[in-house]
This record gives structure tokens, C-alpha cells and sequence, in this order.
DNA sequence: GCGTCAAGGATTATCGATAATCCTGCCGTA
DNA sequence: TACGGCAGGATTATCGATAATCCTTGACGC
């Protein structure tokens, strides 16, 4: 998915190409694990297997792997991306800087219109009643990509899509014992932060919400003032 | 350019894919303005100039749209995007907050074995010699990558390759009239600050650079401190 | 035993051609 | 005139097949 859009388009319109169809499909077998991290995708054994030709399997490929989900060996082939510990520790830190920055340059948008983001919450706040883990890890992650997105920076957007949170936010819940409603409502903390226009204690929510998302992290490893 | 590569590829090796050889033309054909903001690109025209298939080109296409260099309407055209001072002003904040992250954890690493960054600084230098801004660009480009790459942590590297830096500088350079030996000089306290494995002084040094990449930029839009 | 090299298999990379889609301009109608 | 619809041109999207590259395996010489 382009920077631009932002991954959330292809649902709405039935104008999906058939490249971004098969990268949604793509996204949701690597999320629900068929597609197990560490396995090899071969480019036209997906095409097969969806009826397709390569070309769109192929540029389906490059989208996910710019978004760190899968792997590409130039004539080699492609896997699904190992997430191990220690690269979901090493993402932390870029990640609070993001969303710290994000936090501080969106504060004055939410405070102005804050509906997108009080829809985003209530979504999430319903999905927790499913008790589906991974329906939740991808309204979470449609939530903080919610809050990037108001900063209403393209690149600030670009650069956290980079970072896979789809992937991290995945592992993280399928790896943790936390009741889902619990999870949802520490999202209204930062909402209601932001709606208030207050940029420091938003950035500040912000950070160690972040923080706390990694089990193990004692404070954030970084702390963004100015 | 695909995350994991880097964007530092193609330029050493030949073992350049043809899709990444039409990228870095495009990029160049860009930044020199002989592809001017605006204007339409077709993918067979490309094609036929460059004596390829469309194939390699509509990969490259889609990468520099991920890049937010061009702009792609399915089934209807391409075209350069406009990249304004506002877009390079946007992306200032978002570098700066992600070159702190990294001057922060690569300093230990930096002091251990400086060679590789002062390297890149000799390299830097030597192309300030050239009187070409454009490789001057893509050797800063380079030497700002090789600090981040220092942090030794992949979502970081993968966050900062995904805001486009070679263009950001390209366009920086060619509408700049600052001496080339002077703006190379400017990179030496960054590698001395590294080295030195003072964290703090580094991280100061490292935003106060990045903010000045930007003319009219008066001060580090985002401090950080911890 | 160990390094070197060649052949073969696996996978991606590229090609040339065709299909699908969108836009523009024209025509007919009221 | 304003409006709707329909050819025709332009451009991308997709296809099926082939080429190029890389890795592995095993033979061979030392």
C-alpha cells in the first residue's frame, strides 16, 4: 500500500487492482499465522493458487516487503519476516519517536476535529468485546495509525508504515495475556489527551503507552520534551 | 528502493536489478529537473528511451510513488508530483526526531569502531572536491545513512530509508548555494561527536544539523532529551 | 580431507502482447 | 443550452512464456 493511502483503502471501493487484492489477502494469511514467519512465499505458487499471473503477485511482494512483512533475496526468493524479542524491543524506540512527534503535531488537529480518532477508539473498544485477538491487534493498529495520520504528515506517515506495525501489534497480542477491554480503554487516555490540545501530556501518554507495549520495558527509552 | 536493500545498492555493485536501474534514472531525471514537477511520465515512453520493457519501469514507478515522487492514478497516468518547500519542511521533524534516536544508539557502537563513519566523511569530502552537487547529495545521503545504519537496528534504518532522503537532499542541494567543502566540513563534528561516545552531545550536534537542512529553518523543531 | 568447479534445479526478473479501464469529444435529444 | 450516452484514443493492468541469476550438490584433482 502506497504511503499515500495509507492501507486503508482497498476495503471501501470495489476499484481494487488486482495486486492490491492479493496484497490484502497476502496480509491477512501472514496475520492469522497460515503464513507462519520464517516460511518461503513463492511468487508463483500464490499466483496459482489465487488464479492470478505473477505480475500482481510480484508487485503485491514489494508493497508488503517495503512494510518489512516479508523478505526478498533478489533470485532467491522471499519469506515472511521473522519477528523475533528482540526485533519487537528494537522498534520501540523508533516507534515512540514517531508517535511522539505524531502526538505533537496532531494535537492541534484532534483538538479541532476530534471524530475521526473518537470513531477510531469506539471501533476498537468494540472489537475488544469479540474476544478475537487478531480482529483487536488490527483495530489497535488502525487506531495509532488514526492518531499518526492526524498529524496530517506524509512523511511522518510513511516512516511509521515502515516500521510493520501490523506485524508487531500481532505478535504482541498473541504473545500476551491481557484482557482485550482492558487494552482498548488505555487507547481513551491518548483521545482524550489529544482532544484537549494539551501537546505535552499527550506526548507524554503517548510515549508511555508505547513504552508499555513491549513486556519488559520499565520506562520509555526515550523522552521527547520541546 | 525496498527497505531492506537500503537504496545504497545500486550504485556499488552491478548487481542492480534493471527495475533499480530505471529507479535511480528516474530519481536523477527528477532531481535535475529535466523531468519537471508536474509533467506526465508514461511507462512504455520510459520504457522505449531506456531500451526496457515496461515491467522494470512500472516497478520503479510504484517505488517512487511510495516516495511520494510521483503521483499514479490507475488506468490513467503518471505524473512528477510537486514537491514543495512545504514537503521538504514536513519531513524535517520526522528526520530529526528518527537521526536523534540514532545518534543515541549508535554512539556506543561508533566509539567502538569509528571506521566505517569516518569513511563515509572522507568520501564526503573527497566529492565536495568535485563540483557536482548531485553526487555530492547522494555521498550525504550516504554518509547520513551510514550514521543511522550505526544504531544497528533495522526498524530504524527501515523508518529513515522510507523518508526519501536522497531527494530531500538532492533538491536541497541544487536549489542551495552554499560551498560544497564548507557544507562537507559541516558533517566532521557529527563523526568526532559519535566517536567520542558522549550520547548527549551527540544527539545535540545531530539535530542541530538536521534542522539546518532546511533554509528559513530557525531552530530544532523537536529536542530530545533523556 | 579439502578446495574448486560444473551441472542442474529453483526462483525471480524481464519480455512482448493483450485486456481492461478511464477520459475526452462528439452526437443526438429535449 | 443542458444533458446523457456512446465511440475512440490513451494509459495502465495483466497475462503467459522465456531469460537470467543464484544456490546446492556432487565429482574431481590435489
Amino acid at each position: 500500500m502506497s504511503a499515500a493511502e495509507g492501507g486503508a483503502d482497498s476495503s471501501l471501493l470495489d476499484r481494487a487492482t488486482l495486486g492490491s487484492r492479493v496484497r490484502d489477502y497476502l496480509l491477512v494469511e501472514i496475520a492469522n499465522g497460515r503464513l507462519a514467519p520464517g516460511s518461503p512465499v513463492r511468487e508463483l505458487d500464490i499466483a496459482k493458487r489465487l488464479g492470478t499471473s505473477q505480475t500482481p503477485v510480484r508487485e503485491a511482494f514489494r508493497e508488503l516487503a517495503a512494510f518489512g512483512l516479508l523478505e526478498a533475496r533478489s533470485h532467491v526468493g522471499t519469506r515472511v519476516r521473522e519477528v523475533g524479542e528482540r526485533e519487537l524491543a528494537e522498534a520501540v524506540p523508533v516507534r515512540a519517536a514517531l508517535e511522539a512527534v505524531a502526538a505533537r503535531l496532531a494535537a492541534p488537529h484532534v483538538a479541532e476535529d476530534p471524530s475521526r480518532l473518537e470513531a477510531a477508539l469506539d471501533e476498537l473498544i468494540r472489537v475488544a468485546t469479540l474476544d478475537d485477538r487478531l480482529a483487536y491487534a488490527n483495530a489497535c493498529t488502525q487506531f495509532h495509525r488514526e492518531v499518526v495520520r492526524s498529524a496530517q504528515n506524509d512523511s511522518l506517515l510513511r516512516a511509521w508504515n515502515a516500521l510493520g506495525i501490523e506485524i508487531m501489534t500481532i505478535m504482541t497480542m498473541l504473545t500476551n495475556e491481557e484482557p482485550l477491554d482492558v487494552a482498548a480503554e488505555g487507547h481513551r487516555g491518548i483521545v482524550e489527551a489529544l482532544a484537549s490540545g494539551d501537546v505535552e501530556r499527550s506526548v507524554a501518554i503517548v510515549n508511555a503507552h508505547v513504552a508499555a507495549y513491549i513486556p519488559g520495558a520499565t520506562e520509555p527509552p526515550v523522552h521527547v520534551t520541546g
